[in-house]
DNA sequence: CCTACCGATCGGTAGG
DNA sequence: CCTACCGATCGGTAGG
């Protein structure tokens, strides 16, 4: 992204407009985090930046819109710090655990206030209809899918038992970070995380292959 | 509960507003369920059962009242639905598995339109403060120490690894459960529950004791 | 249970 | 970005 600096030497580098918009959105996904999409107001949001209902609004035209940009850009908060460092480690069981170990870790270091903003919709918007359960839905078949690509390499790389289903055994990665999430919430406990942690290392101790080959060496007979 | 039935031939057999106060509180388990104790409004509920605001305001007096009351309603249904049926079973393993179904078969039958509802309070409560917070903390601490119970009760018996930790295991019973419910309402398939029931199973199989005695007789040396 | 009302807040518009 | 405003809805009260 090119920086088009001005020089007249005005506190603000960046266009006041795009800055501004970004800010809006850092606080919208706080107080959404806590207290749901479906309590983000535009006055709520006005009154804790400081300025006019109206000026919250112009950046959005509307509650609808600012609600979906506001999921948007959590949904990148959550590429970058649980997706990026995931996909960091190689790939197969190593990256399986690594997605794991970074969700665990997003959540003790409360990226967001009110813990996983994706667990936070997911539960919001399952029983309603409209774009923004449309857009949970398709990121959460995103993030499942992740996790059943590294399940289905693990496999070929004989890291994992060949006879597990990828998609029932992302599953069973996925539950036991979600439920971390929300007791860590709950409780304001950031360590039941390794609950979590320990929950991963039990399921994919079981569904290691039968004869587990870590290294080229093969097996003794 | 005895039936003080009166004689006049009114069309109501009850106490006209015993039955209404019921009336009101279904019809908040299943708005709230799908949309959240939040979005509960004491207008909405006027509307949807054909009644004054005030008719309905009169007989809770605040909406934080009203809120709690379809909160511990909610909890009836559940104790009513899961619980129960899930207690009948022999204590120990058949027990737990018997929770676990219990669980998967309520989400199944649709009990609530949203849902499970503690599932729902959980994600909406988990990072706020507050009354109804600390029934959600309260209400989950229950649901996992029954569970925990269980676990012991079965190591007991011997039915489960004695090197399992009751807490953590419970954890990871329940996790699949919770994941299954929330992607279950979210993609409108019930069958996805049937993930949630492999889970257990999978779950449970790995925590056999090493040398399994599922009968009185000893095993071979 | 009702009507009628209170002040506050909602999303959104007009006009600047 | 602002003030000023719209109709609708909020929780709650008064009086019946």
């Amino acid at each position: 992204m090119t920086n088009g600096e001005r020089d007249d030497g005005g506190p603000r580098r960046r266009s006041d407009g795009e800055q501004t918009h970004a800010q809006i959105l850092d606080a919208a996904m706080r107080l959404a985090s806590i207290e749901g999409l479906g309590s983000l107001t535009i006055g709520r949001l006005a009154r804790e930046l400081g300025v006019s209902k109206s000026g919250v609004f112009a950046h959005f035209r509307s509650r609808q819109r600012l609600q979906e940009e506001t999921l948007r850009a959590a949904e990148e908060v959550f590429q970058r710090e649980v997706l990026r460092p995931g996909l960091d480690a190689p790939e197969g069981l190593a990256r399986l655990k690594s997605l794991c170990n970074a969700y665990l870790s997003y959540v003790e270091r409360g990226v967001f206030p009110g813990g996983c903003f994706l667990a936070q919709v997911l539960a919001e918007f399952d029983a309603q209809t409209g774009p923004l359960h449309d857009a949970v839905a398709s990121g959460h078949k995103t993030w499942l899918g992740l996790m059943e690509e590294q399940v289905i390499t693990a496999q070929r790389l004989n890291e994992l038992d060949p006879a597990l289903h990828p998609q029932q055994f992302a599953f069973e990665l996925w539950a036991p970070l979600e439920l971390a999430n929300y007791l860590a919430t709950l409780h304001r406990d950031p360590t039941i995380t390794d609950w979590g942690r320990e929950a991963v290392r039990a399921t994919i101790t079981r569904a290691l292959p039968r004869t587990q080959v870590s290294t080229g060496v093969p097996p003794l007979a």
